[in-house]
Formats: C-alpha cells, sequence, structure tokens
DNA sequence: CGACAGGTTGGCAGTGACTGCCAACCTGGC
DNA sequence: GCCAGGTTGGCAGTCACTGCCAACCTGTCG
C-alpha cells in the first residue's frame, strides 16, 4: 500500500531510532525514573519540545515501536489457514513477532528488563497489549465460528486473554531467568497447566 | 490479630469514605481526567497536602481499597481444602471477593466502569491485581504438588494469569453489558472456551 | 493546671511530565 | 526571489506529586 519509503522518512527513522539509543543509555546508566525527559532532550541534541513530539511520553521511548509489531501480530493471526486453530493461530501470531523484532536477544532483553522493572513502563504495554486483544477478538472469533457482533463473545475474548497471559507469563520468566531459558518452552509450560 | 478498631481509626474510615464519595461525584460530573485533585480537595474540606497524604495518588481515589480485597482474595484461596483443585479454590477467592465488597451492585458498576473507561485507572488497577498474582503463586504451587522455589513455576504462574484473564474478561463484559449479564456465568464461559 | 512528646494538618515552594502558542526556519514548487 | 506547508525551538502554563516547616491537636505525666 503505502511503500515509497521518502529519504525524508528515512532520515527519520533515524533520528527516532538514535533518540531511543540514547534514552536507553541513560536510563540504563541511571534508571528510568531518575531520567528526565530534559536530560534526554539535551543529550540527544533536540529540544525538549520536539521530543514530545517525536514520543509523546517518555513510556513511548521504550513502547513506541509496540505499534507496529501489534499490526504484524493481527495480520499474521489473520493470513493464518482457516483449518488451523485460534491457539495455533495466535502461536503463529507471537512467533512472527519474537522472530521480525529486528533488535538482537540482547537488546530485547534489555528492553524487556527494563518494562518488567518499571510499573509505568508495564503499564503501558499492557495498555497497548490490550489494544492488540481488541483487534484480535473479530479475528478469532471469525476462526472459532462465531459471529462477530457488537459486544464480543466471552469465549472468545477468554481464549486471546489467555493466550496473552501465558505469553506474558513466559516473558516474565525469561527476563527472570536473565534470558537464559527458552521462551517457546515456558509459554508451552504455561499453556499445558491451563489446558489439562 | 489487630482489631481495636480505634475511634480515630473509624473516623478515619469515615473522613476516607465521605472523599471518595465526593471525588467519585467529581468525576461522574465532569469525567475523571477533567477533575483535578484541587476541586475535590476543595470539595471534600480538605488540604491538598492532606488529600495526597490519605491517598497517595489520584487513581487511589479509585482503587484503593482494592489492597484489602487482594488480601481476602489470597487468604480464601489459601483456606480451600487442599483437595480443591487450583482452579476451584480460585473461583472461590474472586466469588468471596465479589460477595464481601461491601458495596451496592450499582457502586461497583459505577467504579467498574470508571475503571475500565480510563487508561490510568485501568493501569493502576492491572498493578494492583500483579500483586496479587505475585502472592497467590506459591500458595496455588503448593495446591499443584510444587514446591516453591526462587523462580515460580510456569505452570503455576500460567493458570493464575488465565484465571485473572478470564475474570478480567468477564469483568469488562459485564461492564459492556451495563451490569445485566450474570458475571459468574460469563467466567464460567470465557474458562469453557479456553480449556476445552 | 502547665509542660511536653507524637502525630496530624496546612501552606508553600519546587520538580517533572506534558501542552498550547507563536515566532523562526527550512523545504519544495512557481 | 517568493510563497505555502510543514518542522523546530522557546516560553509560559497546567497538573500530579513531594519535601519542608510551622501550627495545631491530643493525651500523658508531673
Amino acid at each position: 500500500m503505502e511503500k515509497p519509503a521518502t529519504l525524508w522518512d528515512r532520515s527519520r527513522q533515524a533520528v527516532v531510532a538514535e533518540i531511543v539509543d540514547t534514552a536507553l543509555t541513560l536510563f540504563a546508566e541511571q534508571g528510568y525514573e531518575a531520567t528526565t525527559m530534559a536530560q534526554v532532550a539535551a543529550r540527544a541534541g533536540v529540544s525538549q519540545r520536539s521530543l514530545f513530539r517525536y514520543f509523546g511520553t517518555k513510556e513511548d521511548l521504550v513502547c513506541g515501536e509496540q505499534d507496529a509489531l501489534g499490526e504484524l501480530l493481527v495480520a499474521t493471526v489473520a493470513a493464518q489457514a482457516p483449518e488451523v486453530s485460534a491457539w495455533d493461530a495466535l502461536r503463529a501470531g507471537f512467533t512472527a513477532i519474537l522472530t521480525a523484532s529486528g533488535h538482537t536477544p540482547e537488546r530485547v532483553l534489555e528492553i524487556s528488563t527494563l518494562i518488567f522493572a518499571n510499573p509505568p513502563l508495564r503499564a503501558r504495554y499492557f495498555e497497548k497489549r490490550l489494544k492488540w486483544q481488541r483487534a484480535l477478538t473479530p479475528v478469532i472469533e471469525k476462526r472459532m465460528g462465531i459471529e462477530p457482533g457488537e459486544i464480543p463473545d466471552p469465549g472468545a475474548m477468554g481464549l486471546i486473554a489467555t493466550v496473552f497471559a501465558c505469553v506474558d507469563t513466559a516473558s516474565e520468566l525469561w527476563v527472570r531467568h536473565g534470558g537464559k531459558a527458552d521462551p517457546f518452552e515456558l509459554y508451552e509450560q504455561a499453556l499445558a497447566a491451563v489446558r489439562d
């Protein structure tokens, strides 16, 4: 659909990435809440005003790129063959996210640790996930043979919420193991306990 | 354990309740984010400083009393007979919360609607729930015959997270039905879709 | 009754995230 | 050279929240 990828766009991307980099460095040096937006702006060489134009909130310095991942998740789930179960479709979606994040595992671990350690970040992350869940509801309802209506079906919503809960569980344990455990296996273990 | 219930304690309780009342009224009149803490303080007849001493954060005006419910939840789950399954123990815990909240259903609906409609409140609620989940982990691990260790068991964590996810699903749908649906049934429907 | 200790309150000034507004600037097309 | 549209930076303001200090209230002991 949209594929011009202007020079302007790319340079903006670069600026954003650089700001995120300096922010993460500062967060690692001083901690998240001890770092002010003014500091980030100063070290990144932009005005505070522009920093807020780029990111809107301090949390989005860390959680900002997740919107794109959410779209990928929904698209991947929707693209699964109709005979694939809701469970497997969702697993495929999360697998796609994990493999397509475009970061090194160390970077992912760093960001995840930051998020799990800071309540405001965790809250923001959760909020975004909620949007993903809402977007997935009609997709999963269709896959379960339920006619999407005004108010979502409890079964579909519960199933989605459960998968997210297990993904969260796996993520948190992965972080607490310092990235040394296999996230897929953790996810399977969590889900196995749920599904008998 | 602690049961003196000083006069002082009770009067403080009354003050807190009255402040919450005026706050909820203001939120209903103008919306949550359009209401400032200064307004709440003024109408409740306390200084802004004391208001923050009572509640700490604006969100706690709405979510403050949940700490007590969390303790009730954990205690109820722990008190179930050992042969009761983890699922049933958790259900008993949530049932206890629902019946012991000490509010009229209309009030519960009002508060729930407020929480579901305002991201910051929802985030705060989620944060508190996380603490409940962590407190429940060893209890459920024991019930599942798992030796509690340094890092929680994926199965136990996943099971707990799933129950919370389904409770959340039921709550949200209950709110979206304007309180006209049976929350227990919504919960059962959500869980049924998860457990085949 | 008066002095005293401990906890509670209110005001005040400050910090930090975030926003609206406006002027300066930079870019491309004519 | 000039103009329209979008981008930036600075400035002042709002609001949640905090530390500090002085005033106060309450109960206790002498």
